[in-house]
DNA sequence: TTGACGTCTATTGCATGCAATAACGAAATC
DNA sequence: GATTTCGTTATTGCATGCAATAGACGTCAA
C-alpha cells in the first residue's frame, strides 16, 4: 500500500504527501482558512504545484472549497465518522460478495488465507506488545487489500480509496487504540473469527453471508471509535483525530445541504 | 442537480464543464492522450485553468493520469459499466436504508412522496412521447436526489457523486435509451412500482426492504445497458457511449494508433 | 535489414508577475 | 452611537516564460 497512485517525483506529489500530514497531525484548526502564500513557503514549493496539490486534496474530501475562492480544512463530527466507517463496511461488504460470486478457481484464495493465518498467532498471543500490534496490523491491512483483490472491481477499488482517505475510516484505524484497552484480546479475537469466517464463507461461494460479515466486521470499527469518542487519550492516538469536532453540530442532522 | 460543487464562475470551470462535455461525445478516442496546449487554445483557457480542470476529470474518473506526465481518456469495458451501476444500487441501497432507519417525521417523507407522484401519470401514459421521457428523466432524478436527502449523511452523498460522474452510471442514463424500445412501457410501469415500494418500506422503517429494493432498481439499468450493447444504435443514444471499450480487455495500454 | 544509440523536438511541469476581487478597516453621516 | 460606505490591502486566480524531460526520429554499426 501507500503507493500513491501517480507516482511521479515532482513538487505536486511533494506538496500534497506533507500538506496531508499536516492536515492529519491537526497542524490547522479544522474549519480554518489555509492561505497559499504561507504555506507555499513552508512546503518550499511554488504555488503553482500547491494549487494542484490543495484541489487534490479537496478532492479527497480533506480540504473544503470555498465559493469565495480558498480552501478550508474539513471538520467531521461524529456522525460524519460513523457514516464514513458504515460507509466502508457497505463497500467491503460489496467486495466480499463479489469475491464470493466471482470466485472461478479456489486457489485465488491463497493470498487471503495466508493473511488469515499471519494474524491467528497474533490474536493467541497472551500478552501482546506493541509490535504484535503492529503485525497484526500490516496483516490486516494485507487481507483487506487481498480480498478487494479478490473482488475483481476496478470500479469498486476505486469507490474503495475514496472511502478510506480519511483515516479514522481506514481498517486500521482503532486497532491501535485498542492496544490500551483491557479488552483489546477479545476484540483481536473477535476480528479474527470474523476474517475467518469471511473467507469460508467466500470460499463456499456464499456471497450474501460475505456481505454480512464484512458489514458487521466494520462495526468493530463503530464500537471502538464509541470508546475513544469518549476519552480524550484514547482519541489522541487515532490518526486524524485533530479533524474531529467534538462539540455537536448546530445544524445537527439537517436534511438539505 | 448539475449543480457544479463549487460554483466559481472562473476559466478552471468553463474548462471543466467543456472538456468534460467534449470527453463525454466522444470527441477524443479512448486511450487518446489529450495535449494540453492545443485543448486550451480549443477551450479559450490558458494552461493553468486547464491543467486543474485536467487534474478535476482525472479525480472524476474520466482521465487518467500517466506516470510520465500528462493525462490519456480512461476507457470502460462492459464489466467496468456493470460494476459502475452495481455500485450506484449499494449506495442507493444504503441511502434507503438510512432513510428508514433515520426517518423521525413522516412528514419528511413529502417531497419523496411528491416525486413518485410526479411520475405517476407518466408511466401510464398510453402512447408516451418525447416530451413524456424527460418529465419522466426529471421527476426520476429529483426521486433519487430527495432519497439521497433523507439518507442524512453527507459522506454518502459525497460517495454518490463521485459514483454518479460517469454518466452510464447515473439514474436516467438509460431511460431515453428505453424511448424506442417497445417493452418500454413495461420498464417503466416496474420501475415505478419499485419507487412506490422503496417509499413505502421507508415509511414503514423497514430499511432491510428499503435497500433491497434500492438495489433491484439498479438492476433494471443493468438489465437496459445489456440490451443496448447489443445494439450499436441504442448504444449511441446513451451519454458517455462513447468511453465504452466494446472489445474484450486485454492488459495493453496502447495510444491511439 | 535490424537493432541500438544519440540527438532533437515537442510537451509537460514549475515559477513568477500581474490583475481582479473579496475581506477588512476606517471614517463619515444619519 | 450605530450603521453604511468608501478606500485600502492582502489573497486568490490567471497568464506567460523557462527549464527539464520524455518521446520520436534518424543515423550508424553489426
Amino acid at each position: 500500500m501507500s503507493g500513491e497512485a501517480m507516482a511521479r517525483p515532482g513538487q505536486q506529489l511533494k506538496a500534497v504527501l506533507r500538506l496531508r500530514e499536516l492536515l492529519l497531525s491537526g497542524e490547522f484548526g479544522p474549519g480554518e482558512r489555509v492561505a497559499e502564500i504561507p504555506l507555499a513557503a513552508r512546503l518550499s514549493v511554488s504555488r503553482t504545484p500547491l494549487r494542484l496539490a490543495l484541489l487534490t486534496l479537496a478532492h479527497e474530501g480533506l480540504l473544503e472549497m470555498l465559493p469565495g475562492g480558498g480552501f478550508v480544512v474539513r471538520d467531521f463530527d461524529p456522525a460524519d465518522i460513523a457514516d464514513a466507517i458504515e460507509l466502508r463496511g457497505v463497500l467491503e461488504g460489496t467486495a466480499a460478495r463479489m469475491a464470493a460470486e466471482r470466485l472461478t478457481d479456489p486457489a485465488d484464495l491463497a493470498p487471503l488465507r495466508a493473511a488469515v493465518e499471519a494474524m491467528e498467532p497474533l490474536v493467541r498471543t497472551p500478552e501482546p506488545g506493541l509490535a504484535d500490534f503492529e503485525r497484526y496490523v500490516a496483516a490486516n491491512e494485507i487481507f483487506h487489500a487481498r480480498l478487494l483483490d479478490l473482488a475483481g472491481s476496478p470500479m469498486l477499488r476505486r469507490a474503495m480509496a475514496q472511502a478510506m482517505v480519511l483515516p479514522f475510516a481506514s481498517p486500521n484505524s482503532f486497532v491501535l487504540t485498542q492496544a490500551d484497552l483491557p479488552e483489546s484480546r477479545e476484540i483481536l479475537l473477535l476480528a479474527q473469527a470474523q476474517h475467518r469466517a469471511i473467507l469460508e464463507a467466500i470460499e463456499a461461494r456464499e456471497g450474501t453471508r460475505a456481505e454480512a460479515l464484512a458489514r458487521e466486521h466494520a462495526r468493530l470499527a463503530k464500537q471502538n471509535l464509541k470508546l475513544a469518542l469518549g476519552d480524550a487519550a484514547l482519541l489522541a492516538s487515532v490518526p486524524g483525530a485533530a479533524l474531529i469536532r467534538r462539540d455537536p453540530v448546530d445544524g445537527g442532522r439537517k436534511i438539505a445541504s
